[in-house]
DNA sequence: GAGTGGTCTAGACCACAAT
DNA sequence: TTGTGGTCTAGACCACTCG
């Protein structure tokens, strides 16, 4: 248990809100994510008890205990009464924004990200945009849709609806955008804090075919979803459709914390 | 707020580990949980405060918030420092062991679950079993397949890997066993506690084609995963393949718990 | 300024696992 | 029996939102 240490947030230079001291809490989970990624807790090992951290950070064990939480509902160790935390995984979730931003998660993956917007109009919003963005059936959405790309090679089809508030900034974009979520939190500080996303097999329409290069009745597979903003402002409502082979997801669920769930399929 | 009621936990009967009385914050939890999916609280609606919920149910500020918390991970409610919580949506998250077991899912939606086995041997393991099950590569396994379908129809084939101690419990099941799950809980008293999955999009092939009277190169949703118990032991590894359109997944993230991954696609 | 949620402390008792 | 994690309490201070 060498290597942790409180020493943490280095405050060489408080560059805008990075600087903030983090809660503590926060920096003993970054610190065992590390350690266990480094090798130092390996799947199956015990870390060390609530007591033992607890001295070690001059932390009450309630705090100890909001650290290890978190690691629990990633996936990343499992608790039992009576015996101390074993390691599940040594790497599980990416951060959030990365779920949330292909640009991002690729730029993590070591690719390069690609965007083109195809389309970018206001229109009235159908009744599934409509339910996703907590609107009315028929009220003016900005719709969009972009081809994106990983290394130059076309990997998925995106259609998304923003509310109209911001359509000023959408519009104003060029038609070259790898990542959209950079440019709208750098032009009216729109932060995302929350999504829901559904997963589903769907075909090829005409116009994903002609945008992707396969057939119209080529499978692909498709995320829905709505992500909202820290009051629970829906802002965006986005259907991905990727090429067979291009993606996957995983899920971490666990007794004390279910964020999956199984539906028959809806239109 | 009058529905909220500290009565739960009617111990009429205590039967098996049923009786048992449940932790308070789960109960505020699913206290909150049944107000909010009656539209006590509909969504945009406030949730009651801290402080309000703590007085209403004699507790200290610390349980209320622990039953808010798993709220806020099921993707619930959303919570901004200044202001009461604020309702997402109104029924999300089944619970736990729905997600783990095709039968008690198809149940609770009302519908009638069906397994039957095609395949009950004992052979070395793949390399991905034996990741899967943290198993060397050539040890024992019993592998099985099985065709479930709901109200009669078949919708997907399972591939299962289970570690050779639970051989017996397995072979000893009749041809046709809805749920393996409450099977092997009944029997050897293996209880599930927390699971990995993956998504993606295959083709069929030869044997799913057959199995559920499809085309060869039909796509299917597929789902991978691991099954642990408390300790970390894992316990299952399956592949199902679902039939176009009969299921679709749903997971909710924020920036506080982030339990889903996106990769670049496995073997 | 009043009230909210976020963080943190310092205890206490319990159920359970290992010894 | 000892030590673990699970639960719960009763305070405290802070950052933030709202009127």
């Amino acid at each position: 248990m060498k290597k942790l240490d409180r020493t943490g947030a280095s405050s060489t230079s408080p560059r805008r809100d990075e600087g903030r001291r983090r809660p503590l809490h926060e920096r003993i989970a970054e610190d065992l994510r590390r350690a266990i990624a480094d090798g130092e807790f390996p799947r199956g090992a015990q870390l060390p008890t609530e007591a033992a951290l607890a001295e070690h950070y001059a932390a009450a064990r309630g705090t100890v205990r909001a650290a290890l939480q978190a690691l629990t509902t990633e996936g990343l160790v499992a608790a039992r009464r009576g015996t101390p935390r074993v390691v599940l995984g040594t790497s599980m979730s990416q951060s959030f924004s990365q779920l949330l931003s292909f640009a991002q998660w690729a730029i993590s993956a070591g690719h390069a990200p690609g965007g083109r917007f195809v389309e970018r109009t206001i229109r009235a919003a159908t009744e599934n945009e409509a339910i996703g963005l907590q609107i009315g059936v028929g009220d003016e959405i900005v719709h969009t849709v972009r081809v994106r790309s990983l290394d130059g090679t076309p990997i998925l089809v995106e259609r998304s609806a923003y509310p109209i508030w911001a359509s000023e900034a959408i519009m104003a974009l060029p038609v070259d955008c790898p990542s959209l979520t950079a440019a709208l939190e750098e032009r009216i500080g729109l932060v995302l804090a929350s999504g829901t996303h559904t997963f589903d097999l769907v075909r090829a329409g005409q116009l994903d075919a002609r945008l992707l290069g396969i057939d119209v009745d080529d499978p692909l597979l498709r995320r829905r979803g709505v992500i909202r903003m820290a009051d629970g402002t829906p802002s965006e409502y986005t259907e991905d459709r990727f090429v067979e082979g291009s993606a996957s997801f995983t899920v971490h669920n666990s007794v004390g914390h279910n964020p999956v769930t199984r539906d028959l399929p809806s239109s």
